[in-house]
DNA sequence: CGGGATAAACATT
DNA sequence: AATGTTTATCCCG
């Protein structure tokens, strides 16, 4: 058996419980465990029994020690903590490729549901001690909160146990393949057909997990090898070093949702620019991020048809693949058919590439409020690079990254004016409500 | 059906 | 080859 999570109903989800209106940023206070004691008017704190239907099934998973990590073994019974959000990194030395150092999340036992805590310590001294959640391996995951706001910390780092020092995919895969043996519950390598039904209940899903890889990251950013690490660290996902299903989930995953923008950053002057995939400053302060599947809304509309339709199919189709790079994820087509023309957009700056990536109109269901925090500015500094301490400020303004055009629920910009810079989408709504009718 | 996982085609780098 | 983007399916509640 094998598993892979598989959850439904996760949109809303919010994994978080803050209210705040601010950012944790990478500046940071954190760590300190701050208890965050969720205060409950916050909208989106996440009671269990909505995280619980993620859940197929109550979770008891056996204690799993992962990777030379001596992770405290947490009962099951209790919750892991997402963690709040990293701040600060460390440097990393090459850290940025491959960044993601798995950390041991200390168990936090006995944290309510509820309050599903926070943990701490988020190091920002020390990225390496930070933790993670490696919540996802094996176990069931209970209700990720991730609470961007950290409350006064109270305690002092978290002693955490050591970590394991960060593995990069290939490390991990190459040098541990013997702790792997003892999962068994991982994820299954996918069996070609496609689904796995049978996982482990408990497992967030991709989206949420990127999130929470993301979220604890400095600068809520990681590049695709280091979102692969951290898979492979936290769940049970990357355990077979040849299945790489995962990966194109992941990738997925990233690309369609809106909670995940790309970032090119420079590295030096002749050097290229890497790739980070960064939470959007909505997902930070909203704590959650949205269901990947909007997108689908798009192809209903898009093929009149009924659906009976499907038999070959698979015809080439002719957008495919993708445009731009350099700015981030931002919707390109504004029909998605196929005007491709637009397709390239111009860089984003880095101060707010923003550009939005919508969901699908009416789709999200109602849950998902999510509030607008006026945010300030937010300012993170990560310095992984040897050279160069890379830091990146986000003006945010009241510019939206998400959803351009229908603002339902959940980003609901008291000024619904400055949004919409998508050059793409051009002023006002989206091209996606209009789109079904034509 | 909506939602999530996957596979895969295709585009860019 | 690694990344990214999109489509298309499958399956479950």
């Amino acid at each position: 058996m094998d598993f892979s999570f598989h959850s439904h109903h996760f949109d809303g989800v919010q994994i978080s419980g803050q209210e705040s209106n601010d950012i944790p940023s990478l500046e940071a206070p954190s760590q300190g465990n701050g208890d965050f004691t969720m205060n409950a008017p916050t909208f989106n704190h996440f009671s269990l029994p909505d995280w619980a239907r993620w859940r197929s099934q109550p979770a008891h998973m056996p204690p799993r020690q992962f990777e030379d990590c001596n992770f405290p073994h947490v009962a099951d019974t209790e919750t892991y903590d997402l963690g709040s959000f990293a701040q600060e990194p460390i440097g990393d030395p090459n850290g940025y490729l491959n960044s993601y150092r798995t950390h041991v999340t200390p168990a936090i036992a006995g944290t309510t549901l509820e309050t599903l805590a926070p943990q701490t310590g988020d190091g920002h001294a020390n990225w390496s001690l930070l933790q993670p959640s490696h919540a996802f391996k094996g176990q069931p995951y209970s209700v990720p909160q991730l609470e961007p706001y950290q409350p006064p910390p109270d305690s002092p780092s978290s002693p955490l146990s050591e970590v394991s020092s960060y593995h990069s995919p290939q490390s991990l895969a190459a040098s541990s393949p013997a702790t792997m043996n003892q999962s068994t519950d991982r994820l299954s390598p996918r069996s070609s057909t496609g689904d796995n039904r049978e996982e482990r209940p408990g497992h967030p899903p991709y989206s949420v997990l990127i999130y929470q890889a993301l979220k604890d990251a400095p600068g809520h950013k990681l590049q695709l090898q280091s979102i692969y690490s951290w898979f492979e660290a936290n769940t049970d996902k990357g355990a077979d070093p040849n299945a790489k299903g995962w990966q194109n989930s992941i990738r997925h995953n990233l690309s369609m949702n809106a909670g995940f923008e790309a970032v090119k950053e420079e590295v030096g002057p002749g050097k290229k620019a890497v790739n980070f995939w960064r939470l959007t400053p909505e997902a930070i302060h909203s704590g959650g991020i949205q269901s990947t599947t909007r997108y689908r809304k798009l192809q209903h509309q898009k093929k009149g048809m009924g659906s009976g339709h499907r038999g070959p199919t698979h015809q080439p189709s002719q957008s495919k693949g993708v445009h731009a790079t350099k700015v981030v994820k931002s919707r390109s087509t504004n029909s998605p058919r196929n005007e491709r023309a637009e397709a390239y957009h111009h860089q984003i700056p880095t101060t707010n590439p923003s550009l939005g990536h919508e969901y699908g109109p009416t789709s999200l269901p109602v849950m998902q409020r999510y509030m607008q925090h006026p945010m300030g500015p937010v300012v993170g500094c990560h310095p992984m690079i040897p050279g160069n301490n890379t830091v990146f400020i986000d003006t945010m303004e009241p510019v939206s990254a998400f959803d351009v055009g229908h603002s339902h629920d959940w980003y609901a910009p008291e000024s619904g004016s400055n949004r919409a810079q998508d050059p793409l989408e051009g002023p006002g709504r989206s091209s996606w409500d209009l789109e079904k009718e034509i």
